[in-house]
Parts: structure tokens; sequence; C-alpha cells
DNA sequence: CGTACTATTGAGCGCTCTCAAAACCAGTGG
DNA sequence: CCACTGGTTTTGAGAGCGCTCAATAGTACG
């Protein structure tokens, strides 16, 4: 909590020009001076496209990258050709964080549509927050975020019904992208079907015929991958249902 | 990389008195009197009983704690009373690490047999870790090693099998035992039949029937809590199996 | 206007859950 | 020492969810 001046979250939001740096700053604790120096080290937003990698499952570590526009998917590529969809990732999220310890990246990260990505050099980022603790806080926080949102995955493919995965998913969008300020009931899903699958642990037809029954139910309305929710409620009604099966008691 | 008297691996150890330090040390980059501050804000630690709590569900967030004997395990309790096993947590492991956030716990820890738990208050690591970046730095790869396990459990909950998860499990528990110089093929488990099957996502029955099949097929032999691994080779095989089931190609 | 891929729909099967009961174990008090 | 009790673990039988296989429909792209 440097004394000085300390920005205000829109302040932030216009000060970073070319990336989605809030993502890293906070709305506190902050100077200008501080952002700025976060926004030297950033480079800038290059554009990719449907299928390029933004990194590769194997390759060194060397940056973690923020989504700006648009959406990536990761993946670990199993040694027979097939995936395990780890995650998608909207505008405003980072991605590579697992590959700290490493400084290998054990999964690959392809852009679903055209998207814009910046690049923070982690090492660069790792020295700018050892000069400003409040950096050093948020990137504590983020690492933390993300332990949090696995261990909430984990839950849901531990424990819930296919369809408990599928709202828990379409609501996981809704909040994202409300987030970020776009429809929470009326978006487009840049991935497809398989994909959704393979991220939910399920087969791809079983996620199809879920669409259709959510449909026939009024929960929603689906055409292709225009997706809109009806009824936010009867879904999150749907994903608290049951949070774990068969549980009698557990003495310990 | 402070150039002045870098310590071993070994004198690491020996330096840390009362608690696994070397949890939060690198076996480079810190000076005898880096680890000598570190050593100072830990507090000593204090032997809980089974079923003691670490901390609750819900409470604030302000240390986080290293298991240096015995295990933990740590649960999301739900509403109905039911709970949701995240982790056990074995001797050197750290926990509360997805509490940095929010600044609250979300999920309770408890520990599963009398057990020595150190207390390391964040807020003065964090102070610490400004000054040291090489403490710093181990920070960002613990959290970042924290992400890549939950990944590797989200990988198994989402796509294996009852019989793949529980070899995982068996395999996860023989190596981190392994590693901190305790037999990695013959160990006593300190969790119920019913906390591993919570873990796994799986019913306390397909548990004790996957126990019993293992034993007939000699790949191991187990008597109530005391496991002993007689063939690791065929383990590994059944959890490198099939690391995504039923996936055609796929595009994008 | 085919070609290739993605998505949907249908039928049948298998893995794992659920329900139920018996076996086993640990601790308690007679 | 043994019966009693509450708990955990094991074992058995049956049912259901979601997967697999297979075929059809719809869509994008050359």
């Amino acid at each position: 909590m440097t004394a000085s001046k300390v920005i205000s979250f829109e302040a932030l939001r216009v000060a970073c020009k070319n990336c989605s740096l809030d993502t890293l700053c906070l709305p506190v604790g902050l100077t200008l001076d501080d952002v700025e120096r976060l926004d030297d080290i950033v480079k800038r937003a290059r554009p990719l496209h449907r299928g390029d990698y933004v990194f590769r499952n194997g390759e060194r570590f060397r940056s973690l990258y923020v989504v700006k526009t648009g959406s990536v998917k990761t993946f670990a590529p199993s040694p027979e050709g097939g995936e395990q969809v780890l995650g998608f990732h909207l505008p405003g999220e980072i991605i590579g964080l697992d590959a700290i310890e490493k400084e290998t990246h054990a999964c690959s990260a392809k852009v679903l549509e055209t998207s814009a990505i910046c690049e923070v050099p982690f090492s660069r980022l790792e020295e700018l927050s050892s000069n400003i603790p409040s950096l050093q806080h948020q990137i504590y926080r983020l690492l933390s975020k993300e332990i949090g949102q696995d261990t909430e995955m984990l839950l849901l493919l531990g424990k819930k019904s296919a369809e408990e995965r599928l709202a828990a998913f379409l609501l996981s969008m809704s909040k994202r992208l409300r987030k970020r300020g776009l429809s929470p009931t009326d978006f487009y899903l840049s991935m497809s079907r398989h994909e959704i699958s393979n991220y939910l642990g399920l087969a791809v037809e079983t996620v199809s015929r879920l669409f259709t029954r959510f449909q026939d139910e009024g929960l929603l309305k689906v055409d292709r991958k225009h997706v809109e929710l009806l009824d936010l409620e009867a879904m999150e009604t749907i994903v608290a249902r049951r949070v774990v099966t068969g549980d009698r008691q557990q003495m310990t």
C-alpha cells in the first residue's frame, strides 16, 4: 500500500493500452508509475488465428499469456494422439501459470478463434514484483485463485452427473462473460461439442443429448454454437442439487 | 542468487529445527541468514490429535500450514452434511494455498492421526519474500506446483475408470512416501475407505471390491489399513493405460 | 454441388452406484 | 473373559446412467 498516487480501477483500465493488464493488477495498491512499469514489460498483443498455438506441451516456459480478445483452450496431448482438454480461457484470463514450477509447459494452448494474446515474460514480471509488494501480492492471489478454480472443477468431475456438469459449464461461461461486460445469457461457444465433452469428462453424444433436453425443458435455446440461457436460476438449482453422491456420515 | 554463502540441501535440513522448512526452500539460492529469518517466522509445531482441525471452512486466512509428521485431509463440507475430500497431505506438504486469494479458507483441514503441524503466518512470509527474491521464486513455484497437481487430479477424475483411479491413488501415496524416505511399497493408510472413495469420486463398495481384486491379481497385499504394493510396474501400466476415453480425432 | 466434418438421434450394453446384509473390528462394561 | 454395541469393511444382487456402436442429418468449404 504505497502511500503515493494510488489509482482507481477505471484509471487502470485506461492505462492499459495494449493489454488486459487489469488481470494482473488490483484496483488498489498500484501507483500509476507501477502500472507503467508493468505495461513496459508486457509485449504487444499479437493476433493469432483459429488453430494457432500460444505455446506447446514440452516447450520451455518463459512467459505467461493473457487473453485480450477471443478464446483459448488448454489441453494435455496424450501419447496416442488423444487429448484431455484442461480449460477454456476467455478475455482477461491468464494461461501458463502451471508451468512456473517445472519451467516447462506441461500442456498446450491453442486459440479457438481469432484472438489477441498478450505475452508477459515471467522473469521480468518476477523482478518487477520484487520491487512492488502489491504486485507480488496480486500474483500470489492469481495463483491461489487458479488453485481454487481447479478445486471446484475437481468437485465437478468427481461427484457430479452429466446434467450437472453441463449446467455448471454453461453457468461458468455465463458468469465469466458477465464479468467482462458481455451478455451472460446470449453467447456463442467457440469450442466444439467434442471439446466440451472432453473437458467435462463425457461422451460427445451425451453432451448433445443434454443440450437437446435442456432445450426441451425450456432451460435454454441452442442453435449450433449459439446458446441462449433462458433460466439461469433453474440451472443454478441443477448444479447445487447434490454436491456429494450417496454420502452417509463420516467419522474421523 | 545472492552471491554470499549459498547453502546446500543437507545444510538446509539441518537448519530447519522446528519445521519441514525445506518445503519452502530450494536447495539453492537461500543463504543461511535467509533460512534463519524464515525459521524465525515459522511457529513451533504444535501436536494435533486425530480429528482435530488445522483450520475450518469459512475462517479468515492468516497462515499456511506445513505437515511435519502425520497426515491431514482437506475437505469441503457441503451444506447437507456430506463432504467432498479434496486431498490427503503427508509430511513436507503445504496446506492452505487455495485461501490466499479470498483471504478465507474455502475448505477445512483435519488431521487423520496424531500430527505435528507448523504454522507459517502468510503476511510475514510475504514480507520476507519481498526481500528475498529466491524465496519469492520458491513460493511462485509452490503455488504453480499445486496447480499442476490439481490438473493431474482433474484428468484422473474426468477420464479414468475406478480401477485406474485407485491405482493412481496408491502410486501417488507410494511416490510421496518415497520422497520422504519412507517405504514406497509398505505403508499404513491413515484414511478410511470411505474417505478414499470420496476423494476418488467412487462408492465405498467399489473401492473395497477393487482392493480385493488387486489383491487377487497379485498387485498388492492389503489388510485393513496396511497396504503392501507388490507390483509397482503393473500399477503404473494400469494408470497409463488410457488417458482419454473414446477419443477419435479432434480438429480445431 | 460434392466432400468432409460436426452434431444429432437411436439401440444396447457395461461399469459403477444403490440397496441390503453379513463379517469384522475396537472399545465398553458386566 | 465374554457379550454387547457402534462402527467400518466386505460381499452380493440388481438397476441405471452414461458409453459405445451405428446411422442419419446438418453445415462449412472448396
